[in-house]
DNA sequence: CTTGACCTTGATCTTAACTCCAGGGTTTAT
DNA sequence: ATAAACCCTGGAGTTAAGATCAAGGTCAAG
């Protein structure tokens, strides 16, 4: 059994954060001490791995949360776990596509205006971004 | 001349959304009306269509309105705006960089778990999340 | 027994980009 | 003239995931 600073050693994270987890639900201490200290086991140490795995995997807090639910629920079986997984994939693949496209946006940005020296009026970067249907500046 | 009204409608934002910038400072109303309604022309409508714009190529408001700045002082060139956008297709790339990673994470774990009727006890992807370096289980 | 390191709760602050609200004043249309 | 539609300011709320702070209690070592 250890504190909740040794735990937070334990898992690289810090001791606020751990109390922040436990407000959200996402893990409770063990047991406590008699001074009323937070007490952890290894078992936390995995929990706490567990989380920021997913965290690593794009999931939010909230939906780790539901993972960790299904896991404690024996009505659950793996695929609704596979199911999340695939969701959040699709999920970051659209956000993938999404940002390709400002890239590319990008591109056509900078290879637009390659004279570096051009003054700032005359800039097609910022026209571009002006989207401009009129004849293009005039004061 | 028209009320904000009439602008956010022209230039597809809300009325809130237009008090906001200007609170940040990304625009200012052309004039007054004699009963203090904020008045645009249709410069105006460029600078919002400029801002959203920009918003869908990821710059940040605060980045957006350094653009603004730049535009609107004569010492700086066009060089300077491009570097921006180098910057900002840089930052892109390497969240998207991170977003790839996340989706092979996942697909690997999605293809571990190809079996749906597993009880979430010995779900692949709860115990790779897990990372277990013990035994793997153990109630 | 006292010092220092650690822990407690509860509250407030952070960032980004808005959104919503209350309580009023102004325009415009009938 | 009056109602509807619009606008004003100022402030608070939203989301996510914590960070920071204050005021105090506990634990281990010397």
């Amino acid at each position: 059994m250890f504190t909740i600073g040794k735990l937070a050693a334990l898992a690289d994270v810090s001791t606020d954060t751990l109390r922040y987890y436990e407000r959200e639900g996402l893990i409770a201490p063990t047991g406590k001490s008699e001074g009323g200290y937070r007490l952890y086991d290894k078992d936390s140490v995995r929990r706490i791995r567990f989380i920021k795995q997913a965290q690593h995997c794009g999931f939010t807090l909230a939906e780790i949360l539901e993972l960790l639910v299904l896991r404690s629920r024996d009505t659950a079986c793996c695929g609704d776990v596979r199911q999340r997984a695939i969701e959040k994939k699709l999920q970051l693949e659209s956000k993938i596509h999404t940002m390709k496209a400002m890239s590319k946006a990008l591109d056509g940005l900078i290879a637009e205006c390659a004279d570096e020296t051009h003054p700032v009026e005359e800039c097609p970067i910022l026209r571009a971004l002006e989207q401009a249907t009129l004849p293009a500046r005039a004061t």
